[in-house]
DNA sequence: TCTAATTTGTGCGTATGTATG
DNA sequence: GCATACATACGCACAAATTAG
C-alpha cells in the first residue's frame, strides 16, 4: 500500500474512521486489488503517528465487513474490492434553464446507482459561489462546475484553483492557467459558432445582415461575438450586436438574427408577425439550444446547439471511468424554415 | 480556537447567549472556518468560569442552529458560515421541469438575502426522498416539498409525518390525514380543471369529445382525471383518457385535446399537420402549465395553468411572515387561437 | 487485551430572579 | 402578598465514543 493516507488529527472525523475510509478509497480507486498485502498495524501507527490502538480498531472493523484478512505472523490482506460506496456529487450551476436540465438529466442517469448527485445554484453572486465550494470539498467527492462569470473572472479563477485537480469536473466553458490536471467537457465558442454559421452558409447568402442577440444582464461567454464578428468579416456580412429584442425593437427584410435567450426569441417572432415579415424568407433567425418546441415553432427554427445531454453523459462517464480528460463537446446546426 | 471570548458575568445579558454570540462573531470575523475545532465544554468552562452545564446549553443551541457539529469523544467543530442569513431551506423536487423553474426562481428570489435555499431531487425514489429528508431535518430550518408519489401513497405520507409541521411546507398537492399544522400552497386539481373549463364552454362547444392525455411514467394526479370526467358528464362531452400521443395516434375532426406534457404536445401538433387539421378549428388543443413559446405557438395556443411564479413567492412568504396557512393557489385559463 | 484520560450526551436536583395572575 | 410558571445558572453523576499507553 503505497498509496499515502490523508490522516488530519484536527478534522471531526475520528481517526479510525479515516482510516477505513482511506483503505475503501484506495480499493474504490483501484490503487488496492484483491489479495495485496496493506501496511501492518506497527507500520502505518509509526508512519502516521496513529496509536497502535486506532489502527487495530479501524482494522478489526474493515474485517468484520470482509473488506480485509488477517493472517497471524504475516499481516493484512485485501479481500473484497466490490466497495459500494456512491460518489457523492454536487452540481453547481449559475442559474436553472432547458439546457441546463437537460445536463443535469443526462448526468444523473448516466451515474444511476453509482452517486449521490445534489445541485446547488449561485445566481451569479461570486461570493455565494465560494461559500458553496469552501463548504462542499469535504462534502462531495466531486464538484461539477460551469464557470460562466464573466465580471471578475479573476477571483473566480482563484477559488477553482481551491478546488484540488482531482476533485474537479468543469462544464461548458474552459478555464485558462489551471496548473493541476483535471476533468472538462467543454465548448469552443469561438471556433463552434464560426464553423455552425459555416454549415448553413448557403441558407444564409440569403441575408444582407446578421444580427446577434446577446443578452447584457446574464453573462453569456464573450467568445461567442468574438466568433461571430470573425465569421461576418470573413464572409463580408453587414453585422450588429445588440442585447435585447424589445417591442419596438426594428426588424427589417434580409435581416438574420442570432438569438440565445427563448424570451428575446418568442419577442422577436411577435415583431416579425406584427410587421408581417416572412420568417425564414424576408427575415432568418438562428437560436441557440435546441427543445423539442423549436421544431415546430413557426414549422422549425434553425438551431445552433450543443448537445447538452451528451455533456452531461460525458461528464459522468470521466467520474466513472476515472479518466483525467479533457473532452470538447460537439456543437451542430440544425437546418429548419426559419432560416 | 485562539479567539479570546468575551464573557462577562455582570451584563445583563444571559450567560449562555454571550458564549453563542462570541462564537458567532468569531466566525462573522473570519476567525474561525468551517471544520475549525472550537473549545470543548470542559476547557471553555474551565477557562471562564461558566458551569459546564451552562456552555452545553450554548453549544446545544448553537447545534440546532446547524452552526456546529459534535462528535462524541472528539469534541465541537464550525458547520456553517452563513450566519447572516437566518433561514436555511431545502426545496425537494421529483423532477426539474420548466414550470418548477419558475416555482424556484421566484421562491428564491422573494427570499433574498434571507435564506440559503438548496435543491435536491428524487426523481420519484421513494428511498431516496426518505434519505434526502431524514438526513436534512437537522441541517435545514425549512423543507419545501411537492409531494408528487402516487404509487405509494402510505409511505410517502409516513415519511411527511416524520417531518414536524412547522418545519414542512407543502406545494403544488396538499396531503390528507397530517395531524400537525403546516404551511401549504396547493392546486385543488379537481375543481381547477372543471371550473378552468367552464370558462372556456363557449370555445369547448365547437368540439364533439374530449381527450386527455394523462403520461403514464410520470404519476401526475389523479384528481386531474376526476373533474376532467366530472366536467365531461356534467356538460356531456364524449371523453377519453390516453397516455401518450405517438406518431400514429388518431387524430379526428371535431377532437379536443388536454395535454399535460410538452413532448406529447408537440407531438400531437405534428400530428394535426401532418392530417392537415386545422388547430383552433378542426381539432383544440389545451395544454398544461403556460410558457411564454406557446404564446406565439401556433398562434398561440390555449393553456390551463397555475401560476407557479406566484406559487414560490407565496410560500417564501408564508416562511418570512410565519404565517402557519394553507393557500389556494390561483388557477386560470388563457384563451388562445387553439381552441 | 486492559486501563486510563478526554470528550460529548443526558438526566436530575437546586437556587435565583422575573413575569403573570 | 402569594402561588405558579418560566428562564437562567450551577453542580453532580453516569453513559458512550475516541484515543492513547
Amino acid at each position: 500500500m503505497e498509496s499515502s493516507l490523508r490522516i488530519q488529527t484536527e478534522g471531526k472525523t475520528p481517526k479510525y474512521l479515516q482510516v477505513i475510509d482511506s483503505v475503501k478509497d484506495a480499493i474504490r480507486q483501484g490503487e488496492l486489488k484483491k489479495g495485496d498485502h496493506i501496511f501492518s498495524i506497527n507500520n502505518l501507527s509509526d508512519e502516521y503517528l496513529i496509536s497502535r490502538n486506532t489502527v487495530q480498531k479501524a482494522y478489526t472493523i474493515l474485517r468484520q465487513q470482509g473488506v480485509i484478512t488477517s493472517v497471524k505472523g504475516k499481516g493484512f490482506y485485501i479481500n473484497r474490492i466490490d466497495i459500494t460506496r456512491p460518489y457523492r456529487v454536487l452540481l453547481i450551476f449559475n442559474k436553472i434553464s432547458n439546457y441546463k436540465k437537460q445536463i443535469y438529466n443526462a448526468f444523473v442517469s448516466t451515474m444511476g446507482e453509482k452517486a449521490t448527485v445534489d445541485l446547488k445554484i449561485h445566481h451569479f453572486d461570486t461570493r455565494l459561489f465560494e461559500q458553496i465550494v469552501s463548504s462542499s470539498l469535504s462534502e462531495y467527492d466531486y464538484l461539477v462546475i460551469m464557470p460562466h462569470f464573466y465580471d471578475d473572472q479573476c477571483w473566480l479563477t482563484k477559488i477553482i484553483k481551491s478546488i484540488p485537480g482531482n476533485q474537479l469536473v468543469i462544464l461548458d466553458k474552459d478555464i485558462q492557467d489551471l496548473y493541476s490536471p483535471y476533468r472538462a467537457v467543454y465548448q469552443d465558442f469561438k471556433n463552434d459558432i464560426i464553423s455552425a454559421l459555416e454549415t448553413g452558409l448557403e441558407s444564409l447568402k440569403k441575408y444582407k445582415k446578421i444580427i446577434l442577440v446577446q443578452p447584457k444582464k446574464i453573462p453569456y461567454p464573450p467568445e461567442i461575438v468574438t466568433g461571430f464578428r470573425f465569421f461576418c468579416m470573413q464572409y463580408k456580412f453587414d453585422h450588429a450586436v445588440i442585447h435585447e429584442v424589445e417591442k419596438n425593437t426594428p426588424v427589417n427584410e434580409k435581416e438574420a438574427f442570432i438569438v440565445i435567450e427563448e424570451t428575446d426569441l418568442v419577442r422577436l417572432i411577435q415583431n416579425c408577425n406584427a410587421q408581417k415579415l416572412q420568417i425564414g424568407k424576408q427575415v432568418g433567425i438562428i437560436s441557440y439550444n435546441d427543445t423539442p418546441m423549436k421544431e415546430i415553432l413557426q414549422g422549425g427554427i434553425t438551431v445552433i446547439s450543443t448537445d447538452h445531454a451528451i455533456m452531461g453523459e460525458t461528464a459522468a462517464r470521466l467520474i466513472l471511468e476515472n479518466r483525467n480528460e479533457k473532452i470538447k463537446n460537439p456543437f451542430r446546426l440544425i437546418l429548419r424554415k426559419s432560416l
